[in-house]
RNA sequence: GUCCCAGUAGCUCAGCUGGAUAGAGCAAUGCCCUUCUAAGGCAUCGGUCGGGGGUUCGAAUCUCUCCUGGGACACCA
């Protein structure tokens, strides 16, 4: 248990010893730090329900922690605030703890397992902006997860089955009528060779998604052709091979770029296997009509306080559409996997989407009272003028170019003696650093503005000032291993500057618990931000190697140690990479 | 028409399970380099928390209402 933790439930057992009942007593960060470290509020509250004066029940609190050797300079102040500070040995019994183990200051959370979706890359379909946020939360989210002890699968959920496929393989015909998958007569074995590759594919698909905009016979072919294959037409589902072969190789190469990684590669067309079976389980629930030629799902309830429209299960084509597939996808991860919850990242453009689809799976029992399923939104990215983001000439930005785009900016800054692949090497970890750090430190619904020079700028809060500054931490024990100078614990507190780092580094567990609750990983990236400039200051200010007192100098080597492997564990949740140097 | 989200410093954003004097970065101004990566650090300047009412000892935070902006409302995903 973490130490701000442990000391609550030390405190509640005093308070409660005093005669007031409560059940949490929280030991905040203080904002106002000129009158301690921490505060706590609680006298307030009991004083409502006894009905007594705060300051009377904050002083009898202050009693019980004034015996307490782990608090110094313990206070009343104003309406009934409690002010405290850590006492400098017990700041430094928490830092060797911390270097013992680092768990010794995480709060795991209960067992359990999750299934994140946070991919939706569709095959065929360059990765764009959009498809950014929810890799970088999602991994977050389930880095830090793991972190906290939660057991996570993460599911790629690739849009292989829409008529995006049906578009590309429309066009494909079109211009290539003569290939035999298109061929219903054709009874000989399909070529190995792929008829297609990404660069095609990305021509294809803006290219027949246009035609379909302004033309409603094609799109009424495309329409045709992905019912086609739906159906499992045997030349087209040969075709699809191809193409998922083709694009998926593509889709992990991206997501790599960014450290994004899926234990689950699943897709619509998965959970697709799964419709026949969940349509007629439906209609043995007696929860399908018929509207206007289509199988549909009341969804509406007594106590209602808005309209919900129903759940559109086939559609009068007879295929189904993606909320059956989601549906779908429902029934079949509780199948495979059986998760304790099952998360989805997606924009908040969907959020009736998904009220429609989890009201439909606890209807229907698909999802029993047990599975908890949870809508984890993300705010859309603008450009400068505060627009959804675009390429210059007005076209959809992929993920890729933006990367590059990163790459090239950070690149300018590294440090001209670094050349050649290991440059190039650097440049990508700062590029990536810079994008992912800049998207996760605003709050997960927030709207915000992509503008890479400031995310690659050096100043500020910016990835690359956290990989700068991390790396002059281990520049610098690299310089004390060279000197042959040893380091072990942390021995003493000397001044303001390495007792602030101190106190960061007792909040951390406070830090990973709030972002875990809240579903945002902005805490955590504000953290590690509030760690670093801590010690920056300290480092100004204090010359290590250059320290007479060879005591405090170990100390102070074994407090640079801490904050760094503190910082990697961070920056490895946020999935960024540090380099050695840059 | 119904519903959802946002409006906080010149700009970009935190803070929102009610708590003290509303924070950070950038920009602006002024300091600190024979220095462990100065790609750093320090200081100053800067706010009717969209407007108005209500609840409360206490409201940026809860509530009502209005204004502004964005978004979602079955046969795209």
């Amino acid at each position: 248990m973490s130490f701000i933790k442990t000391l609550e439930k030390d405190l509640k057992e005093s308070i409660n010893e005093l005669g007031y009942d409560l059940d949490k007593v929280t030991i905040s960060i203080s904002n106002r730090p000129d009158l301690g470290n921490y505060q706590i509020n609680d006298a307030m509250r009991l004083a409502k329900v006894y009905k007594k004066n705060p300051n009377e029940i904050a002083n009898n609190i202050v009693d019980k922690l004034n015996s307490d050797k782990r608090f110094v300079n313990v206070n009343v102040a104003g309406a009934g605030f409690i002010n405290l500070s850590l006492s400098d040995e017990y700041l430094v019994q928490c830092m060797n703890k911390m270097i013992e183990d680092v768990y010794n200051n995480i709060d795991c959370q209960r067992e359990k397992t999750i299934i994140l979706d946070y991919g939706g890359a569709n095959v065929a379909k360059a990765l764009h902006v959009g498809h950014l946020r929810s890799a970088n939360i999602g991994e977050a989210l389930k880095r830090l997860a793991n972190t906290l002890g939660v057991k996570t699968y993460a599911d790629a959920h690739l849009g292989d089955w829409g008529r995006p496929i049906g578009l590309v393989m429309l066009e494909l015909k079109k211009r290539k009528p003569n290939l035999p998958y298109f061929d219903s007569n054709f009874n000989g074995e399909y070529p190995k060779e792929s008829p297609v590759t990404n660069e095609l594919l990305m021509d294809l698909y803006p290219c027949a998604s246009a035609k379909a905009n302004i033309d409603e016979d094609y799109m009424e072919e495309a329409r045709e052709m992905t019912a086609k294959f739906q159906n499992h037409d045997k030349g087209l589902m040969a075709l699809w091979n191809h193409i998922m072969d083709v694009s998926k190789s593509d889709i992990k190469r991206i997501y790599d770029r960014l450290n994004t990684t899926f234990e689950i590669w699943n897709g619509e067309s998965d959970a697709a296997t799964y419709v026949p079976e969940l349509v007629s389980y439906l209609e043995s629930q007696n929860l399908v009509k018929f509207s206007e030629g289509a199988k549909i799902i009341e969804l509406k309830e007594e106590d209602d306080d808005h309209e919900i429209p129903p759940l559109l299960l086939v559609k009068s084509n007879g295929t189904a559409s993606y909320q059956t597939t989601d549906l779908a996808c429902i029934f079949e991860r509780v199948k495979n996997y059986n998760p304790d919850e099952i998360w989805y990242l997606t924009d908040a453009r969907q959020a009736l989407h998904f009220e429609q689809v989890f009201r439909a799976a606890k209807k229907s029992k698909i999802a029993s009272d047990n599975l908890k399923l949870e809508f984890i939104p993300f705010g859309t990215i603008n450009g400068l003028d505060g627009k959804p983001f675009k390429t210059r000439d007005g076209g959809v930005m992929t993920l890729e170019s933006l990367l590059d785009l990163a790459k090239e900016e950070c690149e300018k800054k590294i440090l001209p003696n670094i050349v050649g692949e290991e440059r190039d090497k650097i440049a990508e970890m700062v590029g990536v650093a810079a994008v992912k750090y800049a998207d996760l430190i605003p709050y997960r619904t927030t709207d915000y503005i992509f503008d890479i020079n400031k995310f690659s700028d050096l100043e500020g809060k910016t990835g690359p000032y956290l990989l700068y500054s991390t790396i002059r931490m281990k520049s610098l024990l690299n310089k004390a291993k060279d000197a042959q100078i040893d380091y072990q614990l942390v021995k003493t507190v000397k001044n303001e500057y390495d007792r602030d780092i101190m106190i960061n580094l007792i909040n951390l567990a406070t830090s990973l618990t709030k972002s875990y609750e809240s579903r945002s990983v902005n805490e955590v990236a504000d953290y590690i931000y509030k760690l670093t400039s801590s010690y920056n200051k300290f480092y100004s200010e204090n010359r290590v190697l250059d320290e007479k007192d060879s005591d405090l100098r170990s100390s102070w080597l074994a407090l640079t140690n801490l904050v760094l492997n503190t910082n990697l564990m961070l920056l490895n949740i946020l999935g960024i990479n540090c380099p050695n140097k840059m």
